[in-house]
RNA sequence: GGACCUGUGGUGCAGCUCGGAGUGCACGCCGCCCUGUCAAGGCGGAGGUCGCGGGUUCAAAUCCCGUCAGGUCCGCCA
């Protein structure tokens, strides 16, 4: 037998590890009360919870003990008599019998229940999240997380990659996400920032000649939060020298199947890869949901010189949406709003019916369009054809988004489809000045086919950047990097960072890479959002311990807050007054 | 910056459309009873600024305006 871990100075043994195989053994298990039963005041149950589990306590005679007291209770294991034994706990079948209860500390009845009869108002629950992590779907969820954190660092040490911490204080490189601001004492007016990701940090690693290098790292963005967003999030932040993209894509994968293994019992044979040209066109997304259908037809090539006004348009793109012709009118009016919304001119809808189709723009189809329409992803009478006419990325972002709103599944249903979405976009349309935006970074490698292209056509270039994609959520991205200064000048001025800025902003880095930069690539996924999927939950506070609101508000230490006048001198700050 | 949803004893809800006494349900809490319960059971009780402010009205939880908090989304997140 291996040695007890869970036994200490006060406890022999978890709650809920109190099994048949103690009976007649004198125990001390230690917890909060979950629940009390007196039968007068000869015979009381107590309900001892700890992180396991819980057992019943058999009290002969009254016990002086409330909801959450925290008790230490001594005694015999013993068979439950006949009839009295309950299936629905692990230790149903055994109780603590001749107990002396002690009282390790009193509790005032909780604001909220802490059994999950109940769905609890979030705001009540972070305002207390102490007693929140007691419960037992908080307790599963991180220790989940811990079970991740572990197997993702055994499977970056497998593949010979070594840890490194990079610092939380850095400097301002003006690019990307807003960051948050540290404001320096020693130095007056200047400022640190919080990383939004050790990108810059570990590249420079690279130089450094830590060929592998990970780390489980936390970011900080002050962006707007979301259900998948917080400030400070975590990653596995990893990258690798004298590698190729296809050797990132193996590294990453070995550390996710495993992270899979371990949350799920079920290794996924394989991550399968799609372009992001693919998944644009048939999933309207760079983040496609491969767990249900739905995807994009192309009906351009039937409608070329239709009479259908709406449907004159470079790109015709339809979706099936199954049942959907059962949508009110109401609704489908709210559906075109919706594609309005996104930018769409319109958005026209065909019931499919037995003998035809149910539209307003019925009446101006040719039997040929019709048809063809009535054909869209194997139709049936009773679904609904959605289409949209436009340019074609928007035709296909439109439709993309509706197939998300309709038809996704809960984060909790159905199999855990992994892809990985390769040869990303180099830049993503113009800025205000007209110039190329970075779709990844700026430090990038293009695709190699496409270099030539830099110069003429620079949206249409390629990069090496790639995405791992699960269930329609996107759990992180890497690239390819530039080690190159010809290449990086030439990425620069495509993005019309003129060299004294390029000096200004990443000297420190360009300067590193003047002394021998190796190739190399790197990726990072956020932890959060996996294991959020793997908890089957929609939502990654329920994952993390102390999250903050979406107004980025920690409802349970009040932050953030003001500082004392004192203070703010020390830091050279001054409170702009109805700023 | 914007759209939508929510806010009623400690907790979860109903009441709001069509204004009429803080009305109801479940859990929890407090007291009493109860020797095999495990969502224990029975009896009794306490507990409310209907988020906040203003307006309409004889009268507002209910209608209107504003505001705050929480949530979902758009923008934003290289």
């Amino acid at each position: 037998m291996s040695t007890n871990y869970e036994a200490t100075s006060l406890r022999d043994s978890l709650c809920a590890s109190v099994s048949v195989a103690h009976v007649g053994q004198r125990l001390a298990v230690c917890g909060w009360v979950a629940k009390r039963r007196e039968h007068g005041e000869h015979l009381a149950f107590i309900d001892i919870r700890d992180r396991s589990g819980v057992i019943q306590a058999v009290v002969d005679g009254t016990v002086d003990v409330r909801n959450e007291y925290v008790v230490r209770v001594t005694g015999t294991v013993s068979r439950r008599p006949e009839g009295t034994v309950n299936d629905k706990l692990t230790t149903g079948e055994v109780e603590l019998t001749e107990c002396m209860v002690e009282i390790l500390a009193t509790a005032e009845a909780p604001p909220f229940q802490l059994d999950d009869r109940v769905d609890i108002d979030e705001q009540v629950r972070l305002r207390h999240r102490y007693l929140d992590l007691r419960r037992e779907q908080m307790q599963k969820n991180l220790r989940l997380r811990a079970k991740v954190n572990a197997a993702l660092r055994a499977a970056m040490d497998r593949q010979g990659f070594c840890e490194v911490e990079t610092p939380l204080l850095w400097a301002p490189t003006p690019e990307g996400s807003r960051e948050f601001v540290v404001p320096s004492r020693l130095h007056h007016g200047e400022f640190y920032v919080l990383p939004q990701s050790p990108q810059i940090a570990k590249q420079l690693l690279m130089v450094g000649g830590f060929d592998r290098y990970y780390q489980i790292a936390r970011c900080m963005r002050d962006e707007d939060l979301r259900a998948d967003r917080q400030f400070e999030f975590t990653q596995l932040d990893l990258e690798a020298s004298f590698v190729s993209q296809i050797d990132i894509l193996e590294f990453v994968s070995q550390a996710v199947l495993d992270a899979a293994e371990v949350a799920t019992g079920e290794r996924p044979s394989t991550i399968d890869t799609m372009t992001w040209a693919e998944a644009m066109n048939r999933y309207g997304v760079d983040k496609p949901d491969l767990r249900f259908g739905m995807t994009l037809q192309d009906l351009s090539d039937v409608f070329v010189g239709t009479e259908v006004k709406a449907f004159s348009a470079p790109t015709i793109k339809a979706m099936r949406v199954p049942q959907g012709a059962e949508f009110t009118r109401s609704r489908l009016d709210a559906l075109t709003d919706r594609a309005k919304g996104l930018g769409a001119k319109g958005l026209a809808w065909f019931r499919i019916t037995a003998d035809g189709v149910d539209s307003p723009l019925d009446r101006f189809l040719s039997d040929h369009e019709r048809d063809a329409i009535r054909r869209v992803d194997d139709a049936q009478p009773g679904d609904l054809v959605l289409i949209v006419a436009d340019d074609y990325l928007l035709a296909c972002k439109v439709l993309g988004a509706l197939r998300v709103e309709l038809g996704s599944p809960p984060v909790s249903q159905g199999p855990h489809r992994y892809v990985w979405v390769t040869e990303f976009p180099m830049y993503e349309g113009l800025d205000d000045d007209g110039n190329p935006v970075a779709a990844h970074h700026p430090f990038t490698m293009p695709h190699p086919d496409d270099i030539e292209l830099m110069a003429t056509d620079p949206l249409a270039v390629r990069s090496q950047a790639y995405d791992l994609v699960l269930n329609g959520w996107e759990l992180g991205s890497g690239s390819v990097r530039i080690h190159r200064a010809d290449i990086q000048s030439q990425v620069f001025a495509t993005l019309g960072i003129t060299p004294e800025e390029a000096e200004n902003r990443f000297g420190f880095l360009l300067g590193a890479f003047k002394y021998g930069a190796p190739p190399h690539a790197g990726f990072a996924f956020g932890i959060d959002r996996l294991v959020a999927i793997f908890a089957g939950e929609e939502n990654i506070r329920e994952v993390i311990a102390f999250p903050k609101t979406q107004s980025g508000a920690d409802l349970m230490t009040g932050a953030p807050k003001s500082i004392p006048d004192k203070q703010l001198k020390e830091l050279h700050l001054k409170p702009v007054k109805g700023a």
